[in-house]
DNA sequence: CAACATATACTGATGTTGAGTATATGGTTT
DNA sequence: AAACCATATACTCAACATCAGTATATGTTG
């Protein structure tokens, strides 16, 4: 079996693509770098010159957006024949990465630019409270679509999802199921990939902006997965300032997390892990009393390796 | 750029390589299937037959195992040039699996079997303890390792990993940290993979089995998440028998774990979730009160879609 | 029948988390 | 200049989860 591996079967030959989640947090808001005119993510092709698949993200990402690119996660390996654009000839694999950057210089080049994430998910931003449309528009098509399953089993499985994933039925939000739900939409014919038949580019309000391909899937999988590792790993400091203030650091994370943290808890956290240190400076941005500014202590990388810091993520 | 991609750039195709690590458990001890007499991970191509990467793995495992293939995690997707094991022609994206099986007959063909995979890192193994020959063999050439480090920041860099990594100077055992440990073995010299020169197949008893290319690394990334995902997910149960005691579920999760549990915190935990339910059956295998035999109640799967379930594994 | 091995149940100490409230300090408005 | 407002910062308490130790029950084995 493994031997069999590198003898060329020529018939098998694919090509491989590297796809990009960059994310960014700008003016309290999560940005994602498309290009398209917000129709695609940045995408270029792995070459024989890559040292390795990272290595050639890196190399055209900063081509492209002419800044390093900080933090790189691996997110997902695909090559589904059913959700390709067009039935191709050659077989392409997708390997989909997740980069965290700083936005200030706009990106050069072909329509390319940052966006809301939330144009494409409106469902996953709960900031204030869980939109209104979930329950008025979203729940009652999922219902449809659940009563139209041919059995009464299936039927109950659907509207069970449906519920644990958007919180319905007095089930919890859950801000982690970004993927899940995407998925449960485009199962339900929801998701206008699913109908892109003429595609005139609509943005709808309560179902979001739709992508080529499955390039929205791939934005929510690093959604999904950047939710999920805020809260363990000190990551949002790669999307922050050299220097910011502490109320600053927690609307960066709710805008990831898409709903409020409650601030003495986010504070305690924050300062009692030393996650920061104060720079001695003030911030006198906002009207009120001014802030400390803060900065990421580095040395947390070195002292705990990869593991533990916490954030708090709860209901306002 | 993200049109550039599939136009028949000639130059950079490549081949795509399926590789799995199939755990099971058995007689307390986690398992792991390899080929060649131990020495690699069962691997196939990815062909153009296949409908997605999972059909792939999905249909040469069982062809090869004899048995369906349940719980299926997609863990990494690598293409680096160095590590690959002969400089080859034709460039190789390798992308990993990790299925969760249980062992019963054993599989068929050339040089397959279960093998114990604390074989390949006994120093992954604290149910008795910490093994003594970290202290006594692993960290004394760790640190001989930092001290050859051309200067003192880098120096202190490494010794501040290795105690982390492997629980030194005061520092707690991490269970998940399996690839960091097995990286910095490895970069330490200290993998034999690192020297695999004529390549005798020796079976180092403090520094593990070797494995061709990078299996072992891969095998280390397997382990690494299982080691995370059991205590969030109900995923031992893929593992275990139809029926078993709850004694039988704890050494189950003690033996991929690498450590003891607290066994009436485990009991407490598993029972107040509602994970398992009686099958009125009481087992007689161990001497001793015959324990109660339990399965798995499917119903959670639905009832809690992907979310909340944990596990305990803390000091013995 | 005694010794033993395993199963099962209970209890207290400690730490973490969620949530509410109070006070301090600057700028802005009248 | 006084009142006001917005933001920052500090403190308190209750609920809950976790860790760890100990005690009891119920079989088998010698």
């Amino acid at each position: 079996m493994a031997k069999a591996q590198a003898r060329g079967t020529v018939g098998n030959t694919v090509d491989a693509n590297l796809i990009a989640v960059l994310a960014a947090v700008t003016g309290g808001q999560p940005r994602v770098l498309t290009v398209h005119g917000g129709d695609a993510l940045p995408s270029g092709p792995f070459e024989h010159a890559h040292r390795s698949l990272q290595t050639g993200l890196r190399i055209w990402v900063e081509q492209q957006t002419g800044r390093p690119l900080g933090y790189v996660e691996q997110l997902y390996t695909f090559a589904d024949r059913d959700r390709a654009e067009e039935p191709a000839a050659r077989r392409v694999i997708s390997i989909s990465y997740l980069g965290l950057t700083r936005e200030d210089k706009p990106p050069d080049g072909q329509g390319a630019g940052w966006r809301n994430w939330y144009d494409y998910f409106p469902w996953e931003d709960h900031r204030a409270g869980p939109p209104r449309f979930i329950e008025d528009a979203i729940a009652p098509q999922l219902r449809d679509w659940a009563r139209s399953a041919p059995d009464r089993k299936l039927r109950a499985g659907r509207l069970q999802r449906a519920a644990i994933n958007f919180g319905l039925d007095g089930f919890d939000w859950n801000e982690e199921l970004v993927l899940q739900r995407y998925e449960l939409l485009y199962e339900a014919g929801l998701a206008h990939e699913a109908l892109r038949s003429q595609s005139t580019g609509e943005v709808s309000l309560t179902l979001g902006r739709a992508m080529t391909a499955d390039h929205r899937r791939i934005l929510a999988t690093g959604i999904a997965r950047l939710r999920a590792k805020i809260k363990y790993r000190p990551v949002v400091f790669e999307l922050m300032p050299a220097t910011f203030t502490l109320l600053q650091l927690q609307k960066s994370v709710e805008a990831l997390a898409g709903r409020d943290v409650h601030k003495p808890n986010f504070r305690r956290l924050i300062e009692q892990q030393e996650l920061v240190e104060e720079t001695g400076a003030t911030s006198t941005e906002a009207a009120g009393r001014p802030a400390k500014l803060f900065r990421f202590r580095q040395a947390v990388l070195a002292e705990r390796g990869t593991t533990g810091t916490r954030l708090p993520v709860s209901r306002a």
